[in-house]
DNA sequence: TTTT
DNA sequence: TTTT
């Protein structure tokens, strides 16, 4: 077993791409925060950021119905994927690969505007077997 | 929600370490596999190493009970940390922080054999909020 | 591990009553629903009802801020009860006992009604070690 | 969402059966555990039973390859089926649709033994879209 | 680096 | 980068 389960937030709209053999791959980040209080009674609060890979039917759904800050219930796996950086050096990076998602009715209010051009990303998935 | 469930073996020992505070920390990776066949019928498998962090008495638990090879179920959270490494570049690490853990008996014959000094590893996590 | 998780829509109000260690219970009922399309091409739905008990303190988050028609995420364990309805035929009922939960931003519109009066019910959950 | 997840052994071989339709289909039960002290200190345990239930493929992959008392790993969706009882009584029998599983290694010493005839059990599942 |  |  495998399981990543998130709610959370997009962070930005899905990016919806193809891949040499035309399978759509969506990619986004999500979102989860937790509250809590330290022991001098303080609150705290953290988040957290997950990249999210869909792909298939499931990635155009994304890229059809998902904006920037909608909330969301993924379930998926969790994959860590090498690469290199501009440099060379050997980078991972650990993704959700979605398997489920459910809307669960966000802050749709104005447009969602994609954030572009990070310093450097890692490269868009490979195609593999679903 | 933030939860990561995984069932797998161990690829090492846990090492028990101790932050400032005196919080006991376990660290240890996890495999799992998933078995497939491709479009053409051949069998394919893949493997996932996931690190794996307890804190707390969950630490010490997995110091004295858990050895390589080890078959385990984890739930926990996916948090993403951010360090330095040796040339100054910023890299990020996803670990699975552990709130529960069951053994599922597992390969406890011969003696298990710590693997040590991987070329750079991300430092031991800080001491947090629990 | 015994461990469910549900995302849907209260039925009722949680009713909040008190054991005679007057540890706080709350029960109430949650709706989830699936769609998807038969061999026909027709849509079927299909709702499910789950019992959710909450105790301690978790009870009265649940008494406080949860109204019929709110939208959760529980997360807790299946326990099956025993009981005798009024003809001294042994019955079961099963339940999710809650141990997290988040509100989801649901359907707090209009007053909440709360439904009574079933034909016959479990009784109220006994008290037992958290 | 409506997510069910065990690890525990079965209490008894799986029940193979087929449908008017043909359609395979497993019944079996599987006990979770767990073990606490309660507030005096004294070591408590709690078993509980479930209802699962296979459809299909799966439900073959289980009459073939899972017997009684091996450990094993299901997720699935809690659902519950209205029935009467040989009183004419509308009774309610909640049950896991099981959708994955793992075999987890088991105590596969000895030969299995069906446990038969309880006094009055719900109907086999009728068939459903899946 | 594990395991089946 | 989201959201409450």
């Amino acid at each position: 077993m495998n399981k990543a389960m998130i709610i959370g937030n997009l962070g930005n709209d899905p990016e919806l791409r193809y891949t040499q053999n035309s399978t759509p791959v969506a990619t986004f980040s999500v979102a989860t925060s937790e509250r809590w209080k330290d022991s001098d009674g303080n609150k705290q609060e953290r988040t957290d950021w997950h990249r999210v890979v869909a792909w298939g039917k499931l990635a155009e759904v994304c890229g059809e119905h998902l904006n920037k800050g909608d909330k969301v219930f993924i379930e998926g796996k969790s994959q860590t994927r090498k690469w290199e950086d501009n440099d060379g050096n050997t980078r991972y990076t650990t993704e959700i690969i979605a398997r489920e998602l459910e809307m669960l009715g966000g802050n749709n209010s104005g447009a969602a505007t994609d954030n572009s051009s990070p310093d450097q990303e890692p490269p868009v998935p490979e195609d593999v077997p679903f």
